[in-house]
DNA sequence: TAATTGTATAACCATACAGTTATATGTCAA
DNA sequence: TTGACATATAACTGTATGGTTATACAATTA
C-alpha cells in the first residue's frame, strides 16, 4: 500500500468497521446470492426488524448494499462482488 | 463465501474491527517496510507512547503483529502479508 | 545502587454504537 | 376509509473502547 493520507485512512477504517459486525456480515451472508427484502433478512438472521433495518441503513450508506423499493418491499442486495472478496480473504486468512 | 457458523463470523468481525481505526492503518502503515521499535512507531504516528503500545498490544493479540524483545527496546512487525492485501483491497475499492 | 531510557499497564473519561421498545410512515387490499 | 402489512426511525440503555494521565516494570548505564 502507497502512503496514504489521513482523509483516505479514515474512509478506509469506515469500511473495516462497517464490516466489524457479525450481525452485518450475517446479513451480507443473506443477499450474498440474490437481493432480498428485509422481512426475509429478518427471518434469515432471527434478529428483529428494527436493527435490521438500521444495519441495512448503514450498509447502504456505505455504498455496500443496493436499495430498490418494489411496492410496499424494500429490496437490498450487493452492490458489487468486491465486499464478498474482503469477506473470502479474512475467512481464508483466519483459516491457518 | 461459504455459509459460515456464528463463532467464525465472529473471528472475521474482530478481524475486521481491528482494522476499523485510523490510528491503527497508520501504525500499519509504518510497518509496512520493515520492523520498528514501539518509540519509533509513536514519532511515525504523532500519537502517544501509551496510546501506540495498547494499539500495538491488540494488533499483536490479534495476530497480525509480530513482537519481539531485543534489549530494552520491542519490534513489531507485520506478521505476513496478507493484511496489507487487505489495506490494498479496500483501498481500491475505495478509489471508485 | 541510582538514574535513565523504553515499554506496558491501570484508572479514568468520553464517545460511539448495537440492540430494544414503541411509534411513525408508506403501501396495498377490502 | 379502515385495517393489515412492510419498513423506517426516535428514544433509550448498556457496553465496548479510544485517548489521556500517571505509574509500574524492565533493561541499560554511570
Amino acid at each position: 500500500m502507497r502512503v496514504v493520507d489521513g482523509e483516505e485512512l479514515d474512509r478506509m477504517a469506515t469500511r473495516f468497521r462497517l464490516l466489524g459486525e457479525p450481525m452485518r456480515l450475517r446479513i451480507l451472508q443473506a443477499l450474498c446470492k440474490r437481493s432480498r427484502t428485509v422481512n426475509d433478512i429478518v427471518s434469515a438472521t432471527g434478529s428483529t426488524q428494527a436493527n435490521v433495518s438500521k444495519h441495512l441503513a448503514l450498509l447502504a450508506a456505505g455504498g455496500v448494499l443496493t436499495r430498490k423499493k418494489e411496492g410496499q418491499c424494500v429490496y437490498y442486495g450487493m452492490k458489487n462482488r468486491l465486499v464478498m472478496k474482503l469477506c473470502e480473504l479474512v475467512h481464508s486468512q483466519l483459516a491457518r
